[in-house]
DNA sequence: GATGAATGAGCCTTCATTCAT
DNA sequence: AATGAATGAAGGCTCATTCAT
């Protein structure tokens, strides 16, 4: 047993952090399938083995990648003010920052669906992230409540099927862009398509759950 | 140029077609990295180097496969008869069309993704496919032009927008289902979820296109 | 039996010839083990399995490409009129002729080679190759007696060193010229440098033989 | 960087130094294309992937070894005491020593060789060999002009054209030592012709210099 | 003669993972 | 905690050759 200085401490912590990261660029960038040790060892810095050191193998690692990226979507939602705006309005607030989080953040879909291509093998072994994403649930059923108290929000919406359009909506368009781009002939990526985009979601929303 | 029997032409053209829905199944079950030439040759009962002859390489194997995907759907909605019913209606006999084409074929959009995922590389030297693509285009316009002229469909809805919005609310769903089944602790693909997910989705286009 | 026209023969042993030709010049280029067969095929025009019945395998043609390649430089020598010089003049002669031989048939001294890498494993077999280049000790055994018995040629000269050293001069500069020029940083391959290594060998070969 | 004991670096170092060996073997039997990795792995008795793990590919460690091979002959070739005789006499020991060097290391001349059925893809990327083979010229060089001075050697000789004349003498015959073999009916490999072929070269190379 | 289809063997290379210190 | 060395198992692809008309 080795008395050991917090810099030491801090350094490997450091250096778990940025085998995360690195592993989260290169999932993100090539899926599971396509990703490299090799090559997230050579974006960390780090000797490949010390992935293995921290990580065991490309699964847990995966895993952990992934569940920090639910992690962080759902603590920025949940730090989001709602409570100032009618349930409808926030709900299309919901909508915005859920756009902005994809726009920002465009890892994180690719991340979701290199495991949905891979059948949710990893999340099955995640405890946590079932956790976790309950606040994604809980916030929108809240609003839910709250707008047919106020009569904002008509009933028989569905939390699920609420969360999922208002995933799905963007989701999509994103995540098929370099498909869709080339089918419209038109590039979906820049400003105004963008704008236009998250204008047309909303408008769907608003409009699904109009009283 | 030699005259030949018919039986070897048949053998010929029925082996090719073998290898390439044999291809459609590995690359749409395991995406493009994942899947395995030599598990594509096994599923055709070819000889794997009869893969290399027809198609050169894995690459332009998916293109084909992708090409033969895009074609079949865009032929069934094609022969679909929306000229009886009203816009409005029509509109959401698409919604339900794509909803039972991607039901009834799983692998189409697990393909898309796996193209999605590698950035659209190989529809980008697929001269066909923005071809067969138009159909879905300009059906959809037609039943839009119709819709605003028979007062049934409101003006301003875009017809790209509307068919990534049909898409989306389907593709997400579908897509997404082994991590959702997860995170919402309820499996998505049972009949009645399906079921609900339809009306969900025909519930929201309607809203939305509601003048 | 088929009784077929002079024009199927003809075209029968053009082909033959086409592949011949495509078979040197690919054998030239890319030696014995680099050449394709297919690229041969291609080169000739001519359906693969044709070259197969024409030539049975890849090391039968080329030992044909060989032996029509030695045949062709033995038959242009002993077209030379040597007899109108003295004989240390004809043996300049000869070297002028070896040297514009290679320079315009670069490909033989590249078979050559590629046939001396295989430890002449197809000239082992071939029985008309040994017959062919008789002439090419002949030629220059009777220079040599000429040249002494005219005084112009020393004694002590042996026929095969002096052809060795014919070829061994020329041949040497051609078939290291790639790496050569970069040892010298200089191109080997320019006109000026070509006629000064001719003047060289001359120089060289007109000491040595002078009694 | 970590400390680690001799016999590791010496371990590491050494199997690095045996597969550049029996590559070395491999490519000067087979010539690049003919060589095999697996070959060259099992003559070093390392496992395979080490080679590339070590030297990338196939490419790269041929060059290695090809820079291996000049510096090798460049070094022996400095070692000579060349000082002690007439420059004439020291251009003779020249012409033994590269006769002898080709006679103990055969492998060289054949390892050139390939490089050179290659067109020096390899030496072209090879940074060091130039260098390397500068002290092969400026030897020669230094002998031509204390020659000159000693008046042992004539005028007008050019040291590229000297030094090729050397090394064409004897690599020529070596080099197609299997088919001239056969040509002349004789065994060019024998004790007695390998002598007369020295003798030869030596009153050919004598003879040219000779003022 | 001529050709499209088919194949076995093998080649270079990759990659996740483990060993040994 | 960290690292260089090493490896088994494949993977995509090539190539000479043969089959079957």
């Amino acid at each position: 047993m080795v008395i050991r200085s917090i810099r030491d401490n801090y350094d490997a912590a450091d250096k778990q952090q940025r085998i995360l990261q690195a592993a989260h660029a290169e999932f993100a960038e090539k899926g599971f399938d396509g990703a490299r040790v090799d090559s997230i060892a050579a974006r960390a810095r780090a000797n490949k083995q010390l992935i293995y050191y921290y990580f065991t193998n490309k699964d847990v690692l995966f895993t952990q990648v992934l569940e920090a990226a639910y992690r962080d979507i759902r603590e920025q939602e949940a730090a989001l003010d709602l409570a100032a705006f009618p349930a409808n309005e926030a709900i299309l607030k919901l909508v915005e920052f859920t756009w902005h989080y994809y726009l920002k953040n465009p890892e994180f879909i690719r991340l979701l669906n290199s495991e949905n291509q891979l059948k949710a093998r990893h999340l099955k072994t995640s405890g946590s992230t079932v956790e976790i994403n309950r606040s994604w649930i809980s916030i929108t059923e809240h609003l839910l409540a709250r707008g047919r108290a106020e009569g904002t929000v008509r009933d028989g919406i569905d939390v699920m099927q609420l969360n999922i359009n208002i995933s799905a909506l963007g989701f999509f368009y994103l995540i098929n862009q370099s498909t869709l781009s080339i089918l419209y002939q038109k590039d979906l990526g820049e400003q105004a398509a963008l704008d236009e985009r998250l204008r047309v979601m909303k408008e769907c929303i608003a409009a699904w759950i109009r009283p």
